[in-house]
DNA sequence: CACGTTCCCGACATCGTTTGCACAAATTAA
DNA sequence: TTAATTTGTGCAAACGATGTCGGGAACGTG
């Protein structure tokens, strides 16, 4: 199947390659029988138009990119799929980046989405990122973006994030509710969105029952493969140790389940462990691993919608809003003291 | 920060464009004096080469493709991250496409990467895809193609793919030796290439053994989130059921694990589990569980090698080969009778 | 002094598509 | 009948970069 182009419908029917181009856009002012035969004449070369072409010119590429820190994490892989069922049903496709977490990393990948005249722009920050200024100048050349999840408050776009307060307050009351008093909170890099919404839902869940919020069982961390081991031993260490975890990501869960572990200490008998994360296999965990779900598909699935409406309305603008999607806390054994007395 | 044009220097320096052009590229035929001029003010100006007029004119776009069934799956996402990293190095952009197992999506994915002009295409197969006409095109077009984990025979590519036999014998084998007699065997759709394989590493392993292969054992399919119980329940009821599951994906080990524990089996004593996976959280799993560990990073690495190789040196043919990189048995308590025992 | 080389560089066409403008033919209005 | 309008189509420029020509200047050679 060789790959035509419009020149080849314009020889093949013996007219301009304007009037092809009109006629498949469906111009008005084509003549009927014109356009017809053109239509017929693509259709039976299976013409399709380049896309580069049409960038070149700087119309419409259909495509929208998505950068995002990584793959390999499930609230990650399940948003992309979110965003690509509704690119698709618009008719849009979807490039993905990884920033692997680097700052570096990520400004070449927004370089090289913008060259490719991607219409609009979906992130979520690298780690790294606290510099928006590469994001200014997406904005500046007017090209759509919409931030989730890992977002920036310098950014005056739509974000679509998860109630990270909400999700942590629950977390957090959940574990008081169980008698837990003295509640470690792991995090990830202190100037992510993410992380002060977490910290702050854990806060105020503590105050308003009584606690006292305690900086030293607050830690932050890029926390490779082997660092929550020592972390945890540290704070275990304290003159009045943590009798509970609250950690706010999928890797940070999983380390640090494998850390109490290796350790002999007992969930939930001696802490108690609960997860922000979107673990599939969560409930097949040992313990089953009580979390706070984030509706990562419906996070994707909303930035796209509002991505693509921005792309389609560009002259009126849309209306700019961060949309808050509720948490849902799942219990299971690694909170559960009462059902493992049973 | 504008984004500059091989024009704006040409004006800023009174010379043509041509001259820019060859001076950014070094030819020879460029007065080094003007070198250094155009040079410098590209330097100043931040230029960077278009990619998208470059696609147009035919030339090198130093982006690969690399298109896969699903991201959300432990495998692929560490497969990836091999084929970033080498890409990376080798100064290559990665454009990543999901063909959600859908042959109609992966066709339109291959039409989409070739007209974005990738200079090459990395792909694993969609569970839906029998007929590669559509890659013998890519092909045709003397774009380079390299396969890896769901591969054609139909192809003469280079192809880059775990040790599936050797895996599936060794799990097969060391189930025996566990004392299992009648081992099960859940597999995706029969005519992809690494179930035909690890079935005859499965069968292999069953033969030299003593054991008769019996086809009531081995059940094919698509598996969704619901159906490995049903399955279990029908293997469970013959006459001689099962006193082993080897599964033959991710997605297959979970969902078995999970209706083994819903129909309180227990693992190892009733029946023993033993997946073909990259989980990372298998020695988590209650049970932890044993697993074929392929080495997707690897996996990915090399593919990206072999790509690039061919993509710089178009001109000589590269030897096709298939390139087959050993599974690593990792053998935890879903198999382990005697550590039960203890 | 005439001619051939070599060295630098610019004009122009090209890739595939869209779009503003011109223009011919057909139709309508005066 | 003539002028004005409508309708349908083609020409050419543009997007950003490359590459093929070919030309002017400076130099060497016979």
């Amino acid at each position: 199947m060789e790959t035509y182009t419009i020149k080849d419908i314009a020889r093949e029917l013996g007219i301009s390659t304007s009037t092809v181009s009109r006629a498949l856009r469906g111009s008005y002012e084509i003549n009927a029988e014109t356009k017809r035969r053109v239509m017929e004449c693509a259709e039976r070369l299976n013409y399709r138009p380049n896309p580069i072409a049409l960038s070149l010119k700087g119309s419409a590429s259909r495509a929208i990119g998505v950068i995002l820190p990584q793959i390999a994490n499930y609230f990650f892989s399940q948003a992309i799929n979110g965003i690509e069922a509704i690119a698709y049903n618009r008719g849009y496709h979807v490039i993905i980046f990884q920033s692997q977490e680097s700052y570096e990393r990520e400004m070449a990948n927004v370089q090289q989405a913008m060259s490719r005249k991607v219409d609009g722009l979906l992130m979520s920050l690298s780690s790294e990122t606290s510099d928006v200024e590469h994001l200014q100048e997406v904005l500046d050349k007017n090209v759509p973006l919409v931030l989730f999840d890992r977002v920036s408050s310098e950014l005056n776009v739509t974000k679509v994030v998860a109630d990270n307060f909400g999700g942590a307050f629950a977390a957090t009351e959940h574990l008081i509710q169980e008698g837990r008093r003295r509640i470690a909170h792991l995090t990830i890099q202190p100037w992510l969105s993410i992380t002060q919404e977490r910290l702050a839902g854990y806060r105020a869940a503590l105050e308003q029952n009584g606690l006292e919020f305690d900086e030293n069982l607050v830690r932050y961390g890029t926390f490779g493969p082997d660092e929550v081991g020592p972390m945890v031993d540290e704070l275990m260490h304290l003159d009045s140790p943590p009798d509970a975890f609250f950690t706010a990501s999928d890797r940070l869960a999983v380390g640090c389940l494998q850390a109490l572990r290796q350790r002999d200490l007992h969930i939930p008998e001696d802490v108690s462990l609960i997860g922000f994360t979107n673990l599939n296999v969560a409930h097949l965990l040992n313990p089953a691993l009580s979390t706070v779900v984030q509706p990562a598909q419906e996070i994707g699935q909303i930035a796209a919608e509002r991505l693509i409406d921005q792309i389609e309305r560009k002259h009126r603008a849309l209306p700019i809003e961060t949309v808050r999607i509720p948490t849902e806390l799942v219990v299971r054994s690694s909170t559960r003291l009462e059902a493992v007395k049973l």
